[in-house]
DNA sequence: ATAACACATGAACAATCGTTCACATGTTCA
DNA sequence: TGAACATGTGAACGATTGTTCATGTGTTAT
């Protein structure tokens, strides 16, 4: 935080936008909540592990050896997915098979997919 | 990498399912990619300049105010979101406006929104 | 009860990230 | 040209993150 923010010199122009974007932020505590959802998927063992639950549910074994991975790294990565209420899972006996929570998944995903693939094309 | 990846006992009925799941994963790159977008989104400063060019275009003088912080790190916050085409810029003089660049954006955080909001009530 | 197995977890380490500080770039106006 | 201003950028520091290693938990079968 800074006590003292240098303005431009539009200013009195600019303090009315200011305040009227201030008004349009969403609460604090949810968009911080909102950062570290979208930090969950930040990371290509996660997608990785969320584009396999597309298909099936798996578990962690089998999770472990389509990625290469230790089962200890996906057990860890799979906490985080669930922490954020991505996957859910269910046990049979000494296996526990993981498969996707959450429909938003797939959208949020699939958005940002395209976006990749479109690449500049598109102007809002 | 691991040489010798521990495999549960259902081998031979979870191989089938294993082939199946990784000839449905997207090119390595591309998820690399995809991650790489989505730790874009994965702090609550850049998400709330992104809300903020939801209602207008700012320029970063007035975002350093909005957000109480520094020009220099939302300057180096503008970059990334520049580099992943989250946002454009028009230059006015000494001024330089930035903008939505993608109607992605509204999608990919409108279902972060959802998911928030819903926890745990849907189920696939 | 004991062994074997699938999975979870805590500590620790290297790597990555966000902010700050100092300074560079580019534009405007006198 | 030179001063003033808005913005961009490199280096550095503390904080966070992902993996590994060792070990713990819970289940099955003997």
């Amino acid at each position: 935080m800074i006590g003292e923010t240098p303005r431009c010199e539009y200013l009195h122009a600019h303090d009315e936008l200011v305040e009227r974007v201030r008004r349009a932020q969403p609460d604090e505590d949810l968009l911080y909540d909102l950062a570290e959802l979208y930090k969950v998927f930040g990371d290509s063992t996660r997608i990785r592990i969320l584009y396999a639950l597309f298909e099936s549910e798996v578990c962690v074994c089998d999770l472990a050896q389509l990625l290469g991975m230790t089962q200890s790294a996906v057990s860890h990565q799979l906490r985080v997915l669930k922490n954020a209420k991505l996957v859910a899972y269910r046990r049979e006996g000494k296996t526990v098979f993981y498969s996707l929570a959450d429909g938003h998944v797939r959208t949020i995903l699939g958005q940002g997919m395209e976006h990749l693939c479109e690449e500049g094309e598109e102007r809002i």
